[in-house]
DNA sequence: CGACTAACCCACTATGTCAATAGGTTTTTA
DNA sequence: TAAAAACCTATTGACATAGTGGGTTAGTCG
């Protein structure tokens, strides 16, 4: 499942793609517009802008705006930012994870399968494709 | 993330596929063979039960065995199963949830077309292809 | 019949994550 | 200097995960 978190993100971005008129977006519009929690959303937002995936700007007419086009971002990126990341078992998300069966594990070949069409799917789809 | 119940649950059946002999095969060869928690596989072990994936048999010479062929499962029933559901998304996920959004939602399309990738993915993968 | 084995059943628990909420501080503009 | 907005720190309630513990029932074999 993905969180609700990952998926107000993309929310929030694409709020900020389709409301671009070159000005910074505050957040209080973008709750209002997409029934959302202002307070849940700032918690989103600092960490698409510690990502690079949003600009921030404080002060009176200041809010978020795009680092760059809808077409540069996919959702992949997205998801995996906010996710922390999106394989589905531990042995393939951490690279450190120590498995002593990983030699005569059954399962793996599949997870790896997965993994890769899921990898492929979300990074292949971008975010202007959602507008 | 798949949980561990999903994944040793896929272990517990491979094992049962693997060490077929006709007989009933206890939990306790399972979980030393596979290096698991007899007490937490009694669980898992109860619910493919419950789920007519396995046929368990008390009593002296009882365990569990299968109740088809291994090419007659597939790894989708396996993990819905355990899982509950493999939807991406609660309002896939839950048929009757009901969500005012739905239709001016940007994102639902990638969702079904997400949920389609995975739920086909698993269900045309078979317990005999991990063998 | 009685010992043994194994599933079955019920309750509990520690830990962690999720989904927020609360309240204050800093930054920027007009 | 007042307003608006991001930024920061802490806390919380609910729930799921990943088990553990201890007993009861069912079936087999000598």
């Amino acid at each position: 499942m993905i969180s609700t978190k990952g998926r107000y993100a993309i929310r929030v971005m694409l709020d900020i793609a389709q409301n671009d008129d070159g000005s910074y977006i505050p957040l209080k519009d973008i709750a209002e517009r997409q029934d959302l929690s202002k307070k849940y959303l700032e918690i989103i937002a600092k960490e698409l802008v510690a990502g690079g995936l949003l600009i921030g700007a404080s002060g009176k007419g200041g809010g978020y705006r795009l680092s760059r086009d809808p077409d540069k971002y996919t959702i992949g990126e997205i998801l995996e930012l906010m996710e922390g990341t999106l394989s589905p078992v531990i042995c393939l998300a951490d690279k450190k994870y120590k498995c002593n069966r990983k030699k005569k594990c059954n399962t793996l070949p599949m997870w790896q399968e997965f993994d890769k069409l899921v990898h492929d799917f979300f990074h292949n789809k971008k975010l202007s494709d959602l507008l």
